[in-house]
Parts: C-alpha cells; structure tokens; sequence
DNA sequence: AGTTTATGTCAGCCTTGTTGACATTCCAAG
DNA sequence: CTTGGAATGTCAACAAGGCTGACATAAACT
C-alpha cells in the first residue's frame, strides 16, 4: 500500500482505474475543485465582513427552517461555541431569528428573515450557477457518476445526514 | 435563476439534471464529501501539532520535489506569508529542506527529506485508502464522471495547474 | 427534589488566512 | 558600472473561525 505501486488487473477484472496515480489525480481534483466550489460565494461574503461559516448555516436555516441549534451542530460538526458566535452576528444583523420551542423551551428555532433569504438566494445563485455550468458540461452520466463517488466518499454519519436532507427536498 | 425552479426540458433535450434542487444535492454532497476528504489526515495530523496546510505543502512539494516557493504558492493559493509560516515549522522539524537556487539566488528550492516522505506516505496513504474505497464502491465509470465534473468545476488557472499536475505524473 | 439535557456565554488557545514593512538578489536601462 | 525596479522570500502583527474548559440557566425527566 505504501510500495508506490498499483492494484493492477485482480481477478480477470480492470482495476486499473485504481492505481496510485489515479487516487492521486483523485485528491488533486478534489482540492482544486473545492475552491472553485467556494470561490463564487467567498467573494460575495467578503464584502460584507462575513465568511464561509455564515454561509453554512444560512444554507442550512433555509433549507430546514426551524431547525434546531442542535441539529445545526450536528449537521455543520463545529461546537456549540463556534457556531453561537457565528449565530449570534446573524441574529444582530436581522439575517436570523431565534424562537423558543413551543413544546420544549430549551429549544430554539431557527429562522432566516427576509434579508436573510436575500442573502441566501444571492450566495446560492453564485453557487449554482457554477454548479449548473460544470454539470451542463459533463453531461448527465458524468454526474450521476459524480454523486455516486461523493456519496462512497462521505462517514455513515454524514452519509445519513445528506440522504436525510435529500429526502426532504421540495 | 432566482425564481426557485429549474431548467425543465428544452430543445427536446432532457436536462432535469440540472434543476435547483439536483444542483442543491450537488452542493451538499460536495460539502460532506470534502468533510471525508479530509478527514482521515486530519486525525493524523492532530496528533503532530500540524494542520492541514501542512500537509498540502507537503503533499505538492512531493508531487514536484525542487519547486520553488513562488511556484507552491500559485498551486496552493495563499499568500507567501502564509505559506512561509508552515514552511519555516517544517525546515526547523526537519521535513522539508530549503536550498538557495544555483542560478538565481533569490529562489529557494524545496525537498522533502526522509522524515518528510514519511509523514507524506502516511497522510496520503490514509486519503488514498478512503479514496480507493469509494473508487471501489464506485465503479470506473462514476469514477470518470466524478473527474470530469470536478475539472468543469474548477477556475481555468486551477485548470492549468492541476492538468499540469496530472502530466507529470508517474 | 435531584439529575439530565439543551442552550448560551466567557475566556483563552491554535491554525491559517490576511496586510504591511523590509532585505536580498537579479536584471536592464542609462 | 551604477542605479532603480522587479522578483523573491522573511518577519511582525492582526482577524476569522476552529477548539477546549468552565459555568449559568431553564426546562424536562425520574
């Protein structure tokens, strides 16, 4: 495993797709992709003295709204405290709004307002605009392909997470 | 593109690949993913007192052994400073050695020395076993659409780089 | 009543980005 | 040959956003 070397054709089977040099070029993608994937919307935040951890929670307030501090810790995987300083900008800035639970009042909910949704429409549009132009240019197999790796890529935890947010979607 | 619905079907060509909500599942997959991505050299790096631009230099001095400083930092994308922090901890644990140009002596060539290969074959052994796993589970087609949607994803200059990069290769 | 759970806050640390100031070296124009 | 600008790298200081630990509060559970 550490010999430098390939897993070679195994068994009559093809596993050439599997060498070193592929893994590698599999980990360069990966990095050099995630920034484009961040670019978009790193640069709109900037403006606004906000920065990639904003944009995580607003996303995910809006697509679970009244989604707990809770839940949000375990979908984001910060601490609570990492994520109450980002929280507490938000909810100072009217981009947020913090409800006490109505059955459990430990809880509390989470809200975007409407400049909020603003804010998270403008970061998204970036987001997916570069998202559409990538998949449009791969074609619809590529990225059926594309999704199944990200999914093998994920922990069972985070697998659950995504299937569970996919599941509720519109 | 802000009004929350999709491309439909145009042309007689079918794109609801590329509708809001798969583009959103994108998104998120992309985001959980790189959590995994990342994860297995975290641990690892924890335990050293080295973080995660550590190993991206030490990952790229490897893959281009004798670079120069100026070179690493269009590949890694941060500023010099930044960069020449991680870089001093490593020449003074004795990962990375640091030799002045023989034709310009302003340049200063990196090379990993042998405690430096180490530590690199354990950091990417452990993200090639997570990476090999889901190429596995994957297949080599979802393989080849997973890279092709990565390279449409990533800024021309990252582009250049990493086809760079992948030229080189072994 | 006492314990556990959910949340929030304060303080302080680390990594890793940033900008600004500066030293060294090279090269090219005068 | 000198001098000024460009390229390269280093040092200092600051900010964002992770982290841990300690603690307060309120509600829920037993």
């Amino acid at each position: 495993m550490a010999d430098g070397r390939n897993s070679g054709t195994i068994g009559g089977e093809n596993l050439l797709f599997l060498t070193d040099e592929q893994l590698r070029q599999g980990i360069e993608a990966m990095f050099f992709a995630y920034r484009g994937f961040t670019a978009d919307p790193d640069r709109i935040l900037a403006d606004l003295a906000y920065g990639r951890a904003h944009h995580r929670a607003v996303h995910f307030i809006n697509r679970a709204p009244g989604t707990t501090v809770n839940n949000l810790l375990n979908i984001l995987g910060v601490t609570k405290q990492s994520l109450n300083r980002v929280l507490r900008t938000l909810i100072a800035d009217g981009l947020v709004e913090s409800r006490v639970g109505k059955t459990d009042k430990r809880e509390r909910h989470l809200h975007l307002t409407d400049d909020g949704r603003a804010l998270e429409s403008r970061l998204s549009d970036a987001q997916r605009a570069r998202m559409r132009s990538a998949f449009r240019d791969a074609g619809p197999d590529a990225v059926a392909g594309f999704r199944t790796v990200l999914e093998a890529m994920m922990d069972n935890e985070m697998q659950r997470a995504y299937t569970r947010l996919k599941e509720s979607g519109s």
